[in-house]
DNA sequence: GTATCGATGATCT
DNA sequence: GATCATCGATACC
């Protein structure tokens, strides 16, 4: 049994009903679908918790794996809105990403969540280590969780995934993209301040959202 | 606390 | 042949 090392997490948010987020939630730019995500709870058979990270990437973007159009690997982003792209990432990890926007080929990559719902079966899959960080991080997330490429292109509005709405209002900060050599620059990062569960923090660079207007 | 580096394999040029 | 939407171990401050 791992040990509780006394790192403190938030309080695990209030889930009422089993509600889900409205289908039309998705159509619409992936930088605001990404800043709205913050909040909400994501669950793969159960184990999960509060989204507290999130990257956008969009069709126009040259960060993004969809920029140069569809391929065997990029095939779900240019699917239905709602739905899961999942890739290997440096041939060892799985990163997680939630289709999106007005045109095809945008998506959110789920960076962090605040675990929530079944711990344990985190600590079991993650081994040792704090259990603010069980989901720092898209790989580590995926590892939590249990996730990998044979759940790409699943509707995440059906079992095994639940994806339910966030119950109040967010403080998001945002910042550039983690990990990425093109468009360093466009502030598509998103995170819940002050989470001990982000997988890096945001620095002085942090603001409030400036998300696109509707097109 | 930050910096650097190796693992590891699919994808794309 | 180069490039990765990463992670964990290690070294050092």
């Amino acid at each position: 049994m791992t040990q509780f090392r006394g790192d403190t997490l938030p309080a695990a948010p209030l889930i009422m009903a089993a509600s889900s987020l409205n289908p039309g939630f998705f159509t619409r730019p992936a930088d605001l679908v990404a800043r709205e995500l913050i909040g909400c709870s994501l669950l793969f058979h159960g184990v999960g918790g509060v989204i507290v990270e999130t990257e956008a990437y969009d069709e126009q973007d040259p960060a993004s794996h969809s920029a140069r159009g569809p391929t065997a690997r990029n095939r779900s982003m240019f699917g239905a809105p709602g739905h899961a792209y999942l890739y290997r990432s440096y041939g060892l990890h799985w990163c997680f990403n939630i289709v999106c926007g007005v045109r095809p080929g945008a998506a959110v990559l789920v960076r962090a969540l605040q675990p929530v719902f079944e711990i344990a079966a985190m600590r079991q899959r993650r081994g040792d280590g704090r259990d603010a960080k069980l989901c720092a991080g898209p790989g580590r997330l995926c590892a939590a969780l249990g996730l990998d490429g044979a759940f790409d292109g699943y509707d995440l509005s059906q079992p095994p995934f639940a994806l339910l709405p966030s119950t109040g209002s967010q403080h998001v900060l945002t910042g550039p993209r983690i990990g990425i050599s093109r468009a360093v620059d466009v502030p598509w990062r998103f995170g819940l301040a002050g989470s001990p569960c982000l997988s890096r923090p945001f620095g002085r660079s942090g603001r409030l959202p400036q998300v696109s207007a509707s097109p």
